[in-house]
DNA sequence: GACACTTATGACCACCCGGTCATACTAGGA
DNA sequence: TCCTAGTATGACCGGGTGGTCATAAGTGTC
């Protein structure tokens, strides 16, 4: 019993499960989501949901690790690319509109737990989303603020605030309606045009002026 | 029956059922929220309720109307103030924090609005929100633009998600634990010195700098 | 085929929900 | 004092929830 049962599975019933888990999720939140809309769907029986994962929260946590696994591998490599500190800076914002591309459900499911309190993991979840957005933006920042490209009495926690808020806010006004219409589902042409809009607001926020001291 | 009852009814009653409904939306969301524990809280048979508001989902819009009534001033009074653009922008922010700071549960229950779908009134209620802000920015940033004081060139829409997103975010920040460590629950001077910062960064992204073109 | 062991099943449980409604209470006019 | 209209009440309803567990169905070994 336990989650080495879920693990012996054969990979296509794993793989149906999680999706299903993560359908739920994502459209109805935590508290909302149903254990019994959810097998039915499946096309399994509703213990061995239990048998599996002990209870809703430990499918839930299931949930969590698997997706925090995910987001790893295009962070390092995002983390790893070279050029102009802004070019970087914008890499990071690209990384994250392929991540919510490619796993809608999955940012679905983020910002459902963001603002709802008494979610399980809320606070573990969000420490480690903070904490992999310091630990991208600090490093790149120093090295931005050693080659002068950014100025050099930048405050490197308000501008992690700043790079970290517009981008989140990016996101979600592009892929949820009625946060900012104007952003909503662009594609292409339209969304490269507003991403450099975007850009150049943080370049002129953060960038040392030609007259200005070096640090 | 209906909403005239309840409208009938003396003030302080009202008042407590309106504060008990508050209470109990703020800490659960609409969804989770129970009217069973709001009634054992407040001391009246769940009746009532029903006879008041006829469903959850109308005490729900009550309160939601209430709360559209309580920001109206603040708004209008910031609306009407005087100054340079950016003592402006930066005093609809305090204005927005005053709000927080004075009804922290009603930006809590919008703050679980936000992404919850399935809430009924969450389109409207976050359209108002948006409307509200696009028209207290838009001709503030206009008149920015024609004394000069802003980029002739400024996109109005990305200038207004800019500022908005920043201080939406600025909100979070400062009253959810978990969103941005650094910026929360801030008093006086340490919060004075942030909102200092925060409005450099817009400076400096929508400023017209001194040798480009005017509009 | 008999055995042990793991996995699958769904009827069942206690609990809580939003909502109803027959009944009891209350206040004011005749 | 009696009547009436408005209001308050909480037992009750159907339905959904997360979770349990006795039983059944597989699976591999000898």
């Amino acid at each position: 019993m336990g989650i080495n049962t879920f693990e012996n599975l054969d990979n296509d019933k794993q793989e149906r499960v999680l999706d299903a888990a993560v359908e739920e999720f994502a459209e109805y939140g935590f508290h909302q989501a149903s254990v019994n809309r959810m097998v039915k769907r499946l096309g399994i029986a509703k213990g061995s949901v239990f048998t599996y994962f002990g209870s809703k929260q430990g499918l839930f946590e299931y949930v969590f690790r698997h997706s925090v696994s995910l987001i790893k591998g295009p962070l390092k490599a995002a983390r790893q690319a070279e050029g102009d500190t802004f070019d970087r800076i914008r890499l990071s914002l690209v990384t994250g509109m392929d991540f919510v591309r490619r796993h809608p459900r999955l940012y679905r499911i983020y910002l459902k737990v963001l603002f709802q309190e008494n979610v399980p993991f809320r606070e573990t979840f969000l420490r480690q989303v903070r904490e992999y957005a310091a630990r991208f933006l600090t490093p790149l920042l120093n090295d931005g603020i050693r080659r002068g490209e950014l100025r050099g009495d930048l405050d490197l926690d308000m501008a992690i605030f700043l790079i970290d808020g517009l981008f989140d806010r990016f996101l979600q006004a592009w892929s949820v309606p009625a946060v900012h219409p104007g952003l909503h589902g662009l594609k292409e042409r339209d969304l490269e045009q507003r991403i450099n809009q975007l850009m150049e607001f943080i370049r002129r926020s953060l960038a040392a002026l030609p007259g200005e001291p070096h640090a």
